[in-house]
DNA sequence: ATCTCTGGTGATCGCTCGATAAACTGAGCC
DNA sequence: GGCTCAGTTTATCGAGCGATCACCAGAGAT
């Protein structure tokens, strides 16, 4: 028995999908509805974008917040993907490389319209997963940055880095993160060459990194002075 | 006659209030509820927290967006009330202790989880009042800091500050505010002391200008280094 | 005491929302 | 060819939304 004209497939609202495609599909579509429209976004507006019915909806996902739920674990998890440890613990490069690599890779992941307005919406709601990521950015990126500069100063090694470090820390990693929300959340025009922006905020990071390595030892704070 | 017992009027709902302290009283409690639950806030919530019933609200204001549009007005220009031009302008003062004063005072501004969300909630429905602020930020702010950042330094004015160094003013900028975020939107432990953080972040971002003032006369990326 | 003006209420409209139940449909199996 | 079962649709519910209108009530002027 021959198929029955292929071609009729592409005219056609292309219908009955697998019960695994059509899901990730409501999934994929639900994050970019979310995104733009913040989770008060309608099932409606989402089964429109699908070119399905609303109802269709609750034969795969039980609740809107449950489809939420998904929307928030794939965002979440996806920059993610990147081998983190071995790029910034990988002592056989130059500390000052790995930053660099690392904070490209890392922005290329979430600097986009997408990610950036979920984790902000999410971030309004204080979900748990929010304060989650926001730890995990704390011990997995800047923890282990801190060590590595501490190991390429020559300093000793310590269990957790002290208060004053890692506020050092997240403030050069907010200042590179608020780049990505001036241009892909309020849409102002920023400095194109991102790896240069990301190279000009290394250089004053690791230089106030030194500093603050120095003055821990003199106790009372020195002058900063720079030599050409 | 005597009056009508005066007591019974601290019994009773206060209501019947004039008509501008109504007016303004919506407005702030419009501005919590939105800061907490969004602009899809409802007005029958909006009402309670008044004690009076909804419809009031359409006796103050023709619509909802309306409303929302005053909590626009009161929130952005809420901070601008603060002397800027004269505090980091005022070269009788040490730049270093300008800088200081001005993002404390400008942070004791905004540093608050209502101003910081309703900011948030209002960048993420890209309206022109928001660009209109990240736009005063950078002409009123960023751009003076640099222009008397330049003079202290004894570099040459210029009517415009070049790219890079706006984009180095904008990082320092948005890891301070980033703090912000951290502390009352995400609501993760941060380092108490606030001035100290400003002091930190300030003397990272005044060695990198130095660093990047002289390297910009070299052409070569002179290594920097910190003398204590 | 009565009138008037205005701040405030009760009832309700039309719409959209998330969610449910029952009916339909078409590809694969016997 | 008819059966089956999974993917999809049609119809609809109850709740909540923004908004409107007619009415109420109390303080101040006369």
């Amino acid at each position: 028995m021959n198929r029955k004209m292929p071609v009729k497939r592409a005219r056609t609202k292309q219908k009955r999908l697998s019960a695994d495609d059509r899901r990730s599909e409501f999934v994929t579509k639900a994050t970019e509805l979310f995104a733009e429209e913040g989770f008060g976004g309608g099932t409606r507006a989402l089964a429109r974008k699908l070119g399905v019915t609303q109802p269709l909806l609750y034969r795969y996902f039980p609740s809107k917040d449950d489809l939420i739920k998904e929307v928030y674990r794939k965002v979440y998890l996806e920059p993610l993907e990147i081998g983190w440890e071995k790029l910034l613990s990988d002592r056989s490069r130059p500390l000052r490389e790995r930053l660099q690599e690392f904070y490209e890779v890392y922005t290329d992941a979430i600097f986009n319209r997408r990610w950036l307005r979920i984790y902000l919406y999410s971030g309004l709601k204080g979900l748990d997963i929010n304060r989650w990521y926001v730890g995990m950015v704390k011990d997995k990126i800047l923890t282990r940055i801190l060590r590595e500069c501490r190991h390429d100063a020559g300093l000793a090694a310590q269990s957790r880095p002290s208060a004053a470090e890692l506020e050092l820390a997240w403030v050069f990693h907010g200042g590179i993160f608020y780049y990505g929300v001036r241009k892909y959340i309020y849409e102002a025009p920023v400095l194109e060459d991102k790896a240069q922006m990301i190279s000009d905020a290394l250089d004053i990071f690791l230089a106030g990194f030194e500093r603050m390595a120095e003055s821990a030892t003199d106790r009372r704070r020195a002058p900063i002075k720079v030599v050409g």
